[in-house]
DNA sequence: CATTTACTATACCGATCGGTATATTTGTTC
DNA sequence: GAACAAATATACCGATCGGTATAGTAAATG
């Protein structure tokens, strides 16, 4: 087994069971089966860990996010593939879109919360883009890219949310739903 | 000045800011312009500081639920009342609810979360008991008070996330919007 | 005035924190 | 097989962690 795999894998789980700050070195490397050095060897830091911990997923849902928000003129159909491809995402890495949601919802003086700032920001701005494109065709939503972005997120990560704390189902009656919902709040 | 009012008060300032287990004892009584002893004689722990932190406030919030939560037949008028005394606690209490609301998300083994489950739970219950007050009147929503308790104070608390990091108005157009958008969830 | 109670300061505790210096092992290349 | 770099182990670092023993002060009570 790839020690460097493995500790990436311990170390997400122990910082969604028990959090970032309260989950030490030692421990992580004690849970692994390694030595610190060898931790030390490869991530150079607990934050070097926590940063390569989270370039690894955000790479992939900010990838999956791209390509889902290309806009080609139909916005329903454009905010059911979102919500989709954040839903199969939340589901294929529960443990980590925990401990995502968990930093993003941190203290903003936090590690955690500044070490996933950037990403955050990125994938808002995945989404502002895609209404900045529909608002050519929706007069009523001019300038409001941002609001729009953030909210549609805030119920995406609602459902997610739900799932993961309350065993919803992320099935396609919870996409039509989540749309829907944050189309409501648009239109009226 | 009163040395325990005023170490609860940094108190909340430091977790908000830095987080629970990021914030030291020492910075927090340095920072209170006090010593040790004196925290520990009025809270025994840091836990114990945290505790009687939460109880302050989630005292306030809960007993302004009970009041909101009273279902009179007319449900439209009930959500709306609790959404306004929602949002009303928390342009108050700012860092407060900044605070509850990062430990709310924080990870589900963390004292944080240990802290503020049973008062979370207590919240959830006045709306649950709401809901199921309400199903009498409204068949279609038999059985499901948990989740709707769950989903309305998911939307409630989106608002709030909204006000606090991006700065939208907590006003009656914002209190209507909320209690449509969940409507609009419930009965469609 | 004596006593008690509430409160606060000095100084300290063991444990753990993140991190590292040094040495040894392992696998690869010449 | 010699040389070299990558990787891992032993043992340790100063700093900080949450928490406390002891002693003293301040104010109220007898």
């Amino acid at each position: 087994m790839d020690n460097q795999e493995n500790i990436l894998n311990i170390a997400l789980n122990l910082f969604t069971l028990k959090g970032y700050e309260a989950a030490g070195v030692q421990e992580i490397v004690e849970t692994a089966n390694v030595t610190k050095p060898t931790l030390y060897h490869y991530f150079g830091s607990k934050r070097g860990l926590l940063d390569a911990l989270l370039k690894k997923y955000f790479d992939v849902i900010t990838k999956k996010a791209e390509e889902a928000c290309t806009y080609s003129g139909d916005l329903p159909f454009t905010l059911t593939r979102v919500t989709e491809t954040f839903f199969n995402f939340a589901k294929k890495n529960e443990t980590f879109y925990r401990m995502q949601m968990a930093m993003c919802f941190s203290s903003t003086g936090s590690e955690p919360f500044i070490a996933t700032k950037d990403y955050n920001i990125k994938l808002l701005a995945l989404l502002e883009k895609m209404f900045l494109l529909a608002s050519e065709d929706h007069g009523n939503m001019k300038n409001r890219q941002k609001r729009y972005a953030f909210t549609f997120l805030g119920i995406i990560n609602s459902y997610i949310s739900l799932y993961l704390n309350s065993g919803i189902k992320l099935n396609d009656e919870a996409v039509y739903s989540a749309v829907h919902q944050f189309s409501h709040g648009i239109y009226s």
